[in-house]
DNA sequence: CTTTTTGACTTTCTTTGACTTTCAATGAAA
DNA sequence: TTTCATTGAAAGTCAAAGAAAGTCAAAAAG
């Protein structure tokens, strides 16, 4: 049932990531497309195709930008979507550490990453002058699971 | 992906640069290849072919004037040495983004590492409430780059 | 009241071109 | 033969124009 062009909009955009996993827009494109102006197409994408909904949204602006729309596939995806949750309020680094052994085990990211990864969000690092709090840790970890979200098929 | 003709150019030069470690560029013929005007060479020199990615650029003005690209390369342990002095000092998301750039080509990361970490010290992350400051991400690299030293030799 | 639509304004990145600077080669003058 | 001014062929600079996408809030619709 489409009641607004917003759903029009979000059914062709829906439809376009049938075959693919990620797909390209240009929003002036589809605005003309479907004559309205091209802040409608933020406005779907920020309404219909969030990170809750297991979407990932990259754009570049200036001549020749881009929007590019990635899709997360089920499993991986509820796993990160719950992970993204997880990490709605400040973590302590034992919280941190322990998703990201998490991860691991769902071999969402290797070995490697994973030391990588706990590295990063240590606070007491050698010789490191300023603390990274739980606030900031959690933003990062959220910022590791979007990122991680793109990658995942 | 090629978006635009600077990308193009870049690929370009980028190929040119896999068998040598230096170039010799004529400004005006590759702008006459790639049908744009001469200053757009310097364009994408300035914007993709920076010290801070490892490139040196050496020119001539004048008759049978030239442009001479170098990519640099020590070794690693003394370019993480380096790196590291770097990253004493706040490090604004472009400054830490060439160096990350920078590691790939070495291949001190894979690509998919060099999006995790530019997306983790990428301020304005989709939704993220706080951003991550200068020290932060300074913080962040130098944590980095502590890490991938004990992989190096 | 909530959701959608619209548009004015902003930001970012790329492309273009007019103007400037530098250099090598040339050739005339000493 | 040396010197030096001229000239044309590069490359450099910088700012304006162009081409996207983003933001935000008011207006409209439901």
């Amino acid at each position: 049932m489409n009641r607004s062009i917003s759903d029009v909009i979000e059914q062709f955009i829906m439809s376009s990531l049938d075959d693919n996993d990620f797909i390209e827009l240009s929003r002036n494109d589809l605005a003309k497309f479907f004559s309205c102006v091209p802040s409608q197409i933020n406005y779907v994408l920020n309404t219909r195709f969030t990170i809750n909904r297991g979407f990932v949204i990259e754009s570049q602006r200036g001549g020749s930008g881009y929007i590019k729309l990635t899709r997360m596939h089920d499993n991986d995806s509820n796993f990160l979507k719950n992970s993204l949750a997880y990490c709605s309020k400040p973590m302590t680094v034992l919280e941190a550490n322990q998703l990201l052994q998490n991860m691991f085990e769902k071999k969402l990211i290797n070995e490697r990453e994973t030391n990588l990864l706990k590295s990063i969000i240590s606070a007491k690092a050698l010789n490191n002058p300023i603390n990274i709090d739980n606030t900031i840790r959690s933003n990062i970890m959220r910022q590791v699971i979007i990122e991680l979200s793109k990658n995942v098929k």
